[in-house]
DNA sequence: CCAACTGGTTGCATCCTCGAACCATCTGGT
DNA sequence: ACCAGATGGTTCGAGGATGCAACCAGTTGG
């Protein structure tokens, strides 16, 4: 590993994160604002149709308390159900409402503007490059919990 | 822009936040539990040496009366000092101290630790364009304020 | 010389997260 | 069948980070 190369990393991702704005926990661009975790809450969801809680909060890499809590304002907001897991008498199985789903596909939307928006200003030809590294680079983030 | 472009890009940001654990604001891993904010705080004034605090809320992307506290603190560990800004009576101007410099020393060095680790798990023949690729991507991420 | 602006600080409100305490429900071994 | 320990959730308390508004002190331009 070179160092020069660690420490080019290094600055750029602290520029990243201050220019795009992942400092400031709560507004997200989805259309209304909303702390970014409880938008990431409704990607996974809306992708699984129904997930359990336990599950949502070892992707969010977030404590099962912190989790309860911010499901409880997406049912607040209307947008998830907690239904009773089927095997397991403890476990909560969210589910996505009517309204959940259209909340979800409008903060798709603007998530989609926001992501364009970046990358139309990265050049067209390193475009695709720049996803893929992306793509590489959240998977080099796992980190054993 | 191809849509599923977007959407991966968008997939792939959140999974990096989640994964490289950036929705903690506190706890970076700069040897001690240090906020993200005053760890990058640390970095660019020791890049400068001296700093205008107006300047450093300029780079920080925070509210001056956000950094107003998050140099207290920073005084408070003894790692910088608030001096007179010298044409002006108003401003001040921010100093690293000899304790500030080896704090900032010793939070490089487990950054470059952090991201050497990330940088580890990326297929090497694939580093230099990651690498390549974040530096497009914080430049592309400057939002008009 | 005064109005408008700029840099800082402080107070107030909001929000996010974690750990601990507590409860209910499995699970595995005896 | 029973009990200890693990697991999933909730609630409570505490600690931090941030923004906005109000306020003060200097600066600048007309």
């Amino acid at each position: 590993m070179q160092s020069g190369e660690t420490d080019a990393a290094q600055e750029a991702l602290m520029r990243f994160v201050r220019n795009f704005g992942l400092h400031q926990p709560d507004r997200t661009p989805c259309g209304q604002p909303l702390p970014v975790s409880e938008a990431h809450a409704m990607v996974e969801i809306a992708r699984e149709g129904r997930i359990r809680q336990v599950e949502l909060a070892r992707r969010l890499r977030l404590e099962k308390s912190t989790v309860s809590r911010l499901v409880t304002n997406l049912a607040g907001r209307g947008w998830v159900d907690r239904e009773a897991a089927d095997g397991d008498g403890r476990g909560v199985l969210l589910v996505l409402t009517e309204a959940g789903a259209t909340a979800a596909a409008r903060q798709a939307d603007s998530r989609r503007d926001r992501l364009a928006a970046l990358l139309d200003r990265v050049p067209e030809d390193q475009r695709a490059a720049v996803v893929r590294a992306l793509q590489i680079l959240a998977e080099a983030a796992v980190e054993p919990s």
